[in-house]
DNA sequence: ATTTTAACTGAACATATGTTCAGATCAAAG
DNA sequence: CTTTGATCTGAACATATGTTCAGTTAAAAT
């Protein structure tokens, strides 16, 4: 009647944030209510708040870990030194594995800024400057050394990250190709956008 | 006290339509109240009903209206019989021009598809495709006349939409760049993605 | 001038939402 | 076994939402 058997923070946080992600993904954040998400994970509304201050809280924290998963996760796996070509190779690949293996989070992180406070959209938005950043210097880089021929590094670094993203549209598992197969053939445009 | 002096349908109508479109895009469909959009007209909640049916009729149509737009004008711009290059390159213009001078159905006719309902949905995903379509025959054409090399002429489709959709989400008239640039370098971009 | 139609208001209605918190039950500690 | 801490419920609270509609005022028609 109170507190459900075998229950523990460590288990139902974790399934309060993985409902709230599922359902902000799928209906939007300001059309998902405390009280369906507290549904999905088997608890009443009022109980979300031993795991979140609020609502918005909810979901800048989850945009958040989204952010510094990534950008840890691309710092770990990138190689040092590299070549502009290898390294924009890698950035590319990097993309379209790391983010179909957390479509939801993939989506909310474009779709969802405009329900962020504007504390929340600028510690969000500086997140998403340091990943594009990466991206512009690679180029910058490969115009430097000449492997690469841009007119502006800046917005090609803008129209690849939009084209790498757009995968997540469309993309399922069970589709006609699979990841690795669309890895090759997004590379493959993405090296001629920039050859020389 | 009742009826506005001066009011018509043929200028309050568009004046609802106008204030959804921009308050959806900049806050998102399900965070607008019927409130805030009759304030920014200037009437009470309950006018807005004289114009739409409902609150959900009211994003379709604009959704649809401006899907509608863009392919009568796509249809009457498109030029007959063109190379493929040709082809592609009023493509690219053409969807830059045009999306930028529509920011907010633009935004909103990517951004706004979870609100619709099932049959809305359907309604407009189905004249999204048509728009895909007319840029997957344009490969195909360029393909099978050795213009293009390209591996998947549909996911080449798809990729393309996703970077020049995704100057939407940054340009800015007042930008660094004017839109002629823009479209320039995209045009230079689009063009490498499919040389042979 | 009168009647009819058009365009609105304001109040109401039936829910719905984010959040709080006293009390209840489970789990861990002593 | 008792006490303390953790995790929940259910009710309440203060708004907020989409929508309806009788009555009011302006415009158009007669």
């Amino acid at each position: 009647m109170a507190r459900t058997i075998g229950s523990h923070s460590d288990i139902t946080g974790p399934r309060v944030r993985e409902a709230a992600l599922t359902l902000f993904a799928r209906h939007g954040y300001a059309a998902v209510s405390m009280r369906q998400i507290a549904a999905e994970v088997g608890v009443q509304a009022g109980a979300l708040y031993n795991y979140t201050p609020d609502k918005q809280s909810l979901l800048a924290d989850l945009l958040a870990a989204h952010m510094d998963e990534l950008l840890v996760a691309h710092t770990a796996e990138t190689p040092k030194n590299s070549a502009p070509t290898d390294a924009l190779e890698h950035f590319t690949r990097f993309h379209i594995r790391f983010n179909a293996a957390r479509a939801d989070a993939v989506f909310i992180s474009y779709m969802e800024l405009r329900n962020l406070s504007a504390e929340n959209f600028g510690r969000i938005e500086a997140l998403r400057r340091v990943y594009e950043g990466r991206l512009e210097a690679i180029l910058r880089a490969g115009v430097a050394s000449g492997a690469f021929d841009i007119p502006d590094p800046k917005i090609t670094a803008l129209a690849l990250i939009a084209m790498l993203t757009g995968v997540n549209t469309w993309f399922r598992e069970a589709g006609r190709l699979s990841l690795a197969e669309i890895e090759e053939i997004y590379w493959g445009m993405v090296r001629k956008t920039v050859a020389v």
